[in-house]
Order: structure tokens, then sequence, then C-alpha cells
DNA sequence: GCTCAAACGTTAAACGTTTTACCTTTTAGC
DNA sequence: GCTAAAAGGTAAAACGTTTAACGTTTGAGC
């Protein structure tokens, strides 16, 4: 009787009448390589219930040389889009018994470099880059790939890299919420992006212009206003719609880069006395919980976060186990317009 | 020259021609114990640095039973509130070495016995519940004292248990937005609770009533709604606001278990043709970032989340260490009125 | 009755640390 | 010059698994 001692197998073993090894075996339902008695078996079984045995995971690990925890690296716990993310990526991890260890780059003096490094530190067996902005120096990741730590990108497809990512079409997000605007008679469109360094900004304004070009409109640069900083929250929305609002003759519509700009731009708009949609109709991006309850409710387009939390996940766990197939590396998903009322358009809409 | 295999204290011992333990030693600086000369020490130090040495922590866990992570069940990840207490909780942890392993509710099907078992099984060194609904049978607790495992409540103080927690002082915020609204002469005020589980929900409820009674004014039960559900989104301050809209003679001001039932409540009024704060003044809780820029920017009692997941972090980390006193283990916080114009008065206010 | 496979196990080494206990060599004290 | 202790180090065991390589029964086939 061991005194609040952890159980070990050895415990087990003894109790069971077995050896260690046999008691691993069953333990690991090793009936493939070795024949094991089921009397015996059961034994094992009934002893390793009774005393609660959870096997260590670090001799676990120190042993097979593999680690059941993977790395993730988020731009911002504090924004629900990268909540919802990581709850897929939690959800997939559970249901295959990995472990995510997650680290923000709000805590980690924005570097990336860092994360990995803890990361590595702790023998993770893979990483995961969610909507990372991609200051990862080249090396780490060749680091990375010759230490065989796979990697996967989510909502940050780095083409160039071939290295597996999950994103949504952003170029198509773009396009149909301008096309949209433009279908509801609206001919001066603004439009506020994220970040240059952020892949998607340059994806949704492609899809942007395409939009007013399939529609044969003009486009004018000064209705583009790009943040600088990386964190998206609302504020960075209001400043850039500040600068909007000096134009003229003035917009009559506003695709932003995320829900939060969206609320942000809302706002600087109201305090000048416009009024949404009337006088400005807005479409927003993400989806994020909150949004269907903006005043006026946001009008956005809808990326399935939790969805590629989810797939990410699954992707890097079969890279880890050695299972990911070239062809489903790569996947993009497909956004979808959500029409409520900061548009000025469709049906009113209640929430819920 | 092994080949991409994980650089060992063996390695560095040859390379430095002292003995593994030597180099052990080095590495973990315990000079106190033993003496090694400056030279021998510069050697190991210069080949650890040379090869870019990375200790094994499942060796080292192994060896020595102590883990050096811990885990964290947060009720939801994808509220920005739990996100910035996660925020805070990182960036103790970095600062102190430590890894923090997170699982939220949502995925686990709620079940915190499920969340505690994972940790468990992976051998965390103690475990921060933030914000979590004590659904916790007492047992898991007894068993996690009696294993040594450290536990700290983080929003969540349960006085009958003596465990550690860091909240804030809930009567005292509840106090302040009710006195704000008195004060601005409103006479029947609303008010939204969370579910019954979460304690916070009685104490503001106590709040509440003890300003009414300051000052003198009749409390009407049909004014307190609160609601069933768990999560915390927007939905269910909407759905518990329609249930108020229906009172009659009107409430004239509201306050709200957080800031997302806050625009759930808002939007409700405002379907309705309330105008905000003209017919009915709403004052939030929490002050999450989106708050300063909702229509109207909302007032709002703000919970200081990052500097609460920061102390309860290094409460658990001192309690794991076996350092946390006595006299520092229960930390009740200010909380603080942030006035802005959902209320009706105060300075206009502008965001930043 | 002997041989040969199955069938069912076991022994022991290894994973990379930390730590206890021990071993030399040098230095100081007299 | 001898002794004792300090200085600087090392060998080996242990942590709890997994796994490669071996035993030992048992029963069938002849």
């Amino acid at each position: 009787m061991r005194k609040s001692m952890s159980i070990t197998l050895q415990d087990i073993a003894e109790q069971a009448h077995v050896s260690v090894t046999t008691a691993s075996k069953v333990i690991n339902d090793k009936a493939s390589e070795i024949r094991i008695s089921p009397d015996t078996r059961d034994r094992v079984l009934t002893v390793a219930k009774r005393v609660g045995y959870r096997p260590n995971p670090f001799a676990q690990s120190l042993r097979t040389k593999k680690s059941r925890s993977f790395g993730v690296v988020v731009a911002e716990m504090r924004n629900p889009y990268f909540g919802a993310i990581l709850s897929g990526i939690e959800q997939a991890s559970i249901a295959r018994e990995y472990y995510p260890l997650i680290s923000s780059l709000e805590n980690n003096f924005g570097e990336e470099k860092a994360c990995v490094e803890v990361h590595r530190a702790n023998r993770a067996a893979g990483i995961l880059f969610a909507g990372t902005v991609f200051r990862l120096e080249e090396g780490i990741l060749h680091q990375l790939a010759e230490d065989n730590i796979p990697v996967v990108f989510i909502g940050n497809k780095v083409e160039a890299l071939r290295i597996p990512y999950v994103d949504v079409d952003n170029v198509k997000g773009a396009f149909l919420a301008t096309e949209h605007l433009i279908k509801l008679g609206h001919r001066r469109i603004g439009l506020i992006l994220g970040p240059d360094e952020i892949p998607a900004s340059k994806r949704r304004w492609r899809g942007y212009k395409r939009a007013l070009e399939k529609y044969g409109l003009q486009h004018d640069e000064r209705w583009v206003e790009q943040e600088a900083e990386l964190r998206s929250d609302p504020g960075s929305g209001y400043s850039a719609m500040v600068r909007l609002l000096e134009g003229d003759p003035p917009l009559t519509a506003l695709c932003t880069f995320n829900d939060q700009y969206a609320l942000g731009a809302i706002r600087a708009a109201v305090e000048k006395g416009l009024a949404i949609p009337q006088d400005l109709a807005v479409v927003g991006f993400d989806n994020i919980a909150a949004a269907a309850y903006y005043s006026p409710p946001l009008t956005t387009v809808e990326q399935p976060m939790l969805e590629m939390g989810r797939i990410a996940a699954d992707m890097l766990i079969d890279a880890i186990e050695g299972t990911l197939k070239r062809e489903r590396s790569f996947v993009t998903l497909d956004p979808k317009l959500i029409i409520r009322e900061s548009c000025g358009a469709g049906p009113p809409d209640k929430p819920r």
C-alpha cells in the first residue's frame, strides 16, 4: 500500500500476478503482437480499473519518443474569431486523444519564434499556426521540417511554401460581399483591410476589385483603407473609418475585414451622424456570434471557424501520424454571405 | 554524429569531456550543492549552446516526479471575457516557465469531470477553474486535494470550500451599476442575471438590492430575469429582455450580467422601438474590448480580467511549489464603473 | 514417447534525466 | 611531511514505460 503515490504498471502486474510486460500489452491491447489468454486479460483489466490506473505519459513519451501533444500558435486569444477556431481544434484533439498546447502572440512579444521555441522545448509533435501573421523567418519552418515536426496553417494560406493549410476562399468572400452591395445599387463602396502582412488582406482586395470590375464599376484607391496594427479590435475599424469619412463624395457602402472592424466602423459613422444602413451600408466578415446582435444586426460573410479548427487539427494529427495525404493537405472552404440588416436589404431576419 | 536525433546530456558530456552528472549540474546551475570549476562550467555551457541543447521534459518529469504544466478548465473559449483571462494566465505562466493546458467545457460535454480527468491523465501539477460553473462533485475536489494537486478558482468564489480564488467584488460591482442608474433618476430598474449555478449571480443580485434599499426604492421581483443557459452569448440577454419588455409599467433602466447580455438586451429593446438610452438606460458588466464600440457605447462595470488571470496563475504556481501563503489565497479585486453612453449620463466619451 | 509448434508469457534493456553516494586530487594547517 | 578537509568530479540507480528477444508449457501428430 503505497502512500498517495501514483499507481504504476508494476503495481498492476503484482496484483494481477503477471509480468509488467504482460500488463503493458493488455493495457495497450496489443492482441495482434502476442497472444494473451482471455483469463489473464480480464485479470489485468479488472485490477487496472479497480485501482484507477493512469499510464504515466512522461514515461510513455520518453520510451516511445512520441508525444501526444501539439502546439498551437494563435494571434490573439481575446478575439472570438480565434476563440471559435481554438474550440474546433480542441474538439478534434479530444476525439483523437491528443493535447493542444496553446500559446498566443499577445503575450509573446509578437514573436512567433519564441512561441515555436516553447513548443519545441515541450516536445510538441506538431504545430498549428492560427491566423498568425507570417513573420516566421523561413529558417524556422525549415528547422521544423528537418526535425520532422509537421505544421499546418489556419486562415493563412501561403501557397509558395507548400505547407498544408485550411483557409476560407477569401477572394470569393470579399466578392460576395461587394457584389451584394452593388446589386443593392451602391456605386461608391469602401473597403477596410487588415494589415499587409496578412495574406487574406490582398485576397479580399482582389475579390472586391473583381466584383467592381464584373459590374463595370470604377474603383478608387481612396476608398480603400488599411490598418497597420495587427490586433484586430474594433478600434482599428474605427480609426480607418474616420479616415474614410473625410472622403468626398461620401461612400454609401463599406466592406470590412472582420466583424470587429465593422463594429468600430459603424461607431465612427454613427458618431458623424450617419444612419446605418440608410446612409451607409456595412458588411462584415467572419460572422462571430455577436454579429447577429449588433445594432443593426450585421450582414457579414461567414467563415466556418469551428470547422476550420477541426479540419486543421485533424490534418495535423494525420501528419504527425504520417497518414496525411498530399491531396488532402490544401483545404479551401466556402464562405457564405449572411444577410441581416446592416446592408439595408434582405429579410428583417430577427436574431434566433 | 547522430542523424537528426535529439541532443541529450550524454552528447554534451562527451563533447565537453565530463560526465553526464556534471553536465546536468552545470545546466541546472546547482552551484550550491556541489562545486564546479568555472572552467568546466564554461566548457559545458559552450557545448550546450553550440549544439542547441533542449532538456527533455519527459525525462525530467519522469525522474523528478514534477510537472511544469497545469490544467485550465474554462467555461467557453469563444467568449472574450474568458479570452482575456486566458491571456492573463498565459502571461504569468510564461514568466514562471510553466505551461497551461487549456480545456474548455464547450467541447467536453459540459463535464468538468471529464476535463479534470484529462488534466490528471496528463499529470497536470495543478488546476485552474475559470468561471466554471460549479457542477464539480465535491468528490473530485477531495480527490485532487488528496493527491496534492492544488486548485484555484477564477471568478467563482465558493467560500464554503476554503479553496483559493481570485474574484471581483460582485456585490459592489452590481451596487455601483445600480446606484449609478438611481442617481440618474431611474426608479424602475431591471436586472438580468446569469444562471443560478454561477455564484456571482446571487452576489450581483444582492448588490442590486442593496442599492435599491439604500435609496429607499422598492423592489419588484418581476424586474429580475434570470437566464437558465450556461452559455453567455448575446442570445441569452436577448430572450431575457424580451420577457422583461412585457412588463407594465415598463422599466426605464437595466443592469445586465455581462456585456454580451447587454448587447442582446439592447437589440431586443431596439426591435421593440425603444431608444437607448432615452427610453432605456443600460449598464453591462465586464467591459470587454468591444463594449466601447457598441451602439451606443456601453456603460459597464469593469472587471480586471487580465489581472485576474495573472494573479490566479501566480497563486496556483505558488501553490504547486508549496509557497502559497494562506493570507494571499483569497483575493477579491475591485470593480470599476466605466461610464459611456448607454446609460444616458456622463461625458460623451468617445472611444479611445 | 518423442518432436514441433502454438500458445502464453517473461527478462532485461532502453528512453534522458536527476540524485545519492562515493572517489580522487589538491590545499591548508601544523 | 603528515593529516584532514575541501574541491572537483564520477558511477550507478532510479523514474515508469515499451519492446526485442527469449522461455516454458501444452497438445497434436506420428
